[in-house]
DNA sequence: CGGTAACCACACCGGTCGGTATACTGTCAG
DNA sequence: CTGACAGTATACCGACCGGTGTGGTTACCG
């Protein structure tokens, strides 16, 4: 069993040397310490560049935040084939269940909570160039969820991807705002008991 | 039927006229706009006021902001109250299920989510004066929830607390990142079909 | 009458932010 | 040989930000 959705991720456009550790710099830093809190200054020390190079590469702070949640989307994708590979999951069921376990190991070590859902509450402005990225990212999840109910014969497969994108969200965003390290496994619990007891088609 | 859990809001200390609408201007502007992005000036200006009596009045911006989140916690409460007096709900399970019917009403028109939640990504620092507040609101909600299944003999309320404020905060987060307008409809679906199924003490 | 709290107007401060300008160095392909 | 490209170093800019200081005006209250 393996994901079924197209990720139509932009294949990363080739970074010189400089940006690669531009964008590596960045990304930890708006991650760990939020988008508006880093400046670019800091992000040039951090990579060893010159602010000049920074913006030669990049062009503006908005365009690299965008870059950061680009790549970021890509790791993420990246992470899920691994887990996939390794838990090799039987059913469609199963890769559903899948995801909600990647989630924990996803967010071992961190205590900052989902990028994506950051950045939205960061950037604000509906119109910013990110804001395609992350509305994409949350969409992609919730399509994979309903195709793979589709394809487990599951009815309703909307209703259901509706409902465990609110438990992986809630989760992820309970994780960080509510102090809850246990939200992960909770959310894991309850969308097997969704599963479990979920209306078949006939 | 009514709340159970104290809320134990520290009441209001008056506040002069001009520290009224600074109060409101800024709940305003805070919530549409985001707390980084709406400076004290525009507050200030917002508000009718000087720049002066902002700060003879509440010290910090930081203060502002803590002020800012309390007085929305009280808004909240009393939202809350009133949806609960006008739903009458007969059983602790239909206070749950009026809890997340509240959630629709309360996002009506707004479409910027949780003011706590996005407070607590865009101030990030945890030690910052207003996180308790924050804190504080999601494990009350928490709280309430556990005593109400409590209350109505559901078995592990605590399990059952903890998913159903997933269902919660997945709604609200929902809503305003992946753009999902129908959030908090699911996540009341969702809350039914788990109160329901949900196993009881014998 | 005198004091005090609540305001106004306005000017000012140091710091930081995103972004630009100038000038110079190394490398490599045509 | 010669551009083009990637990079360094450093200085600078205007705008904005949170916050302060001075000085003056009401109005109420003991």
């Amino acid at each position: 069993m393996r994901l079924l959705v197209d990720r139509a991720l932009p294949t990363a456009d080739p970074l010189t040397p400089a940006g690669t550790r531009i964008l590596a710099a960045a990304s930890t830093l708006f991650y760990e310490q939020g988008i508006r809190t880093v400046g670019v200054d800091a992000i040039a020390a951090a990579a060893d560049v010159t602010k000049k190079t920074l913006y030669d590469r990049f062009g503006s702070k908005d365009r690299l935040i965008a870059a950061y949640l680009e790549h970021r989307n890509r790791v993420w994708h990246e992470f899920l084939d691994e887990q996939l590979a390794s838990r090799a999951p039987a059913t469609p069921e199963d890769v559903i269940l899948a995801l909600f376990a990647a989630l924990t190991d996803w967010l071992a070590g961190s205590r900052n909570g989902c990028g994506f859902i950051n950045a939205s509450v960061e950037l604000a402005a509906p119109d910013h160039p990110a804001m395609p990225v992350i509305v994409g990212q949350k969409q992609w999840m919730r399509s994979e969820f309903e195709a793979q109910a589709r394809l487990a014969g599951l009815a309703d497969p909307g209703e259901l991807a509706d409902r465990l994108l609110l438990l992986h969200e809630g989760a992820l965003v309970s994780f960080r705002v509510a102090a809850m390290t246990n939200a992960t496994e909770v959310a894991a619990r309850a969308a097997a008991d969704l599963l479990a007891t979920w209306p078949r088609l006939s």
